[in-house]
DNA sequence: ATCCGATGTCAAT
DNA sequence: TTGACCTCGGATC
């Protein structure tokens, strides 16, 4: 469930259970060399960038991605299952990472290279909108490309970028350049919004709530993804608002939901 | 038992 | 634009 918040949300939580000496191991095995380097060692805080999240050795840090499919779980200390890449463990808190892209030590060298490439995170207080608006106000890509590429936006995906342009009305094709300056902001403060509540509740909730299923008189919905949402894979359903039928297209790879009424150009 | 897709990204065409 | 990779669970045979 990789998008931002899930990353805000896991350094929140490591925050708070991680403190004293960490004892780190990559029962898996791909992770065990470098494990050794930073095992027992006190974490000195993690952070997350977008999808990127750092957990702090002091001098060092464990770089996680998630990719598509990572997980990672904190739960009262258990018998993990499965194929654990890393695990960090004090008497009280056991986290456990599955299936990361990415799962390696950094120094703060190379943490600061991967950071420097990250566009403005929504979820981060030093976020600086107007720099994503250069690189948008300056490209013929449609704004849908535009909000999955994380150089222009860090930290929303697939999910937040259908239900933001949704909210907001917007065609997904539009290109960057073509976006009205007002939309733009629109778009940003939804998204502030939108992923603050992801990280409070751990879910993507979009759907406004006169929206709701229950407010139009349908029965409850919810999502695989375990939010409510107006189009993220609705293919086909009639649209929340309008009723129209949801769109679905690869854009940039991924599967874009749209409703072509609610979202006309 | 096997297949397929999934909230992501990168490298190779 | 496609394929590869990471892992798991639900759908399908």
């Amino acid at each position: 469930m990789p998008e931002g918040h899930v990353l805000h949300r896991l350094a929140g939580e490591l925050n708070a259970r991680f403190t004293g000496p960490v004892v780190v191991s990559s029962p898996q095995g791909r992770f065990r060399a470098e494990a050794a380097l930073v095992d027992g060692r006190e974490m000195t805080g993690a952070e997350a960038w977008g999808k990127h999240l750092f957990v702090g050795f002091g001098d060092l840090a464990v770089h996680i991605h998630l990719g598509l499919i990572g997980k990672m779980s904190i739960t009262r200390p258990a018998d993990p299952v499965g194929e654990v890449r890393l695990r960090l463990a004090t008497d009280e808190w056991v986290a456990v990472l599955r299936g990361p892209q990415t799962c390696r030590l950094v120094d703060d060298d190379g943490r600061q290279a991967l950071i420097a490439k990250l566009g403005p995170d929504p979820l981060r207080s030093d976020a600086d909108p107007a720099r994503a608006w250069r690189r948008i106000q300056a490209s013929d890509k449609p704004i849908a490309a535009l909000l999955m590429d994380q150089q222009v936006i860090a930290g929303a995906g697939n999910i937040y970028r259908a239900e933001v342009l949704f909210r907001s009305h917007v065609d997904p094709r539009t290109p960057g350049r073509r976006l009205p300056p007002a939309t733009w902001t629109a778009i940003w403060t939804d998204l502030v919004r939108l992923m603050r509540d992801g990280v409070r509740t751990g879910r993507i909730d979009t759907v406004r709530p006169e929206h709701t299923p229950t407010a139009m008189g349908r029965p409850p919905r919810v999502d695989d993804h375990g939010g409510e949402v107006y189009v993220y894979r609705r293919a086909g359903q009639p649209c929340l608002v309008c009723g129209t039928e949801v769109q679905c297209a690869s854009v940039v790879g991924r599967n874009l939901y749209w409703c072509p009424r609610c979202q006309a150009a």
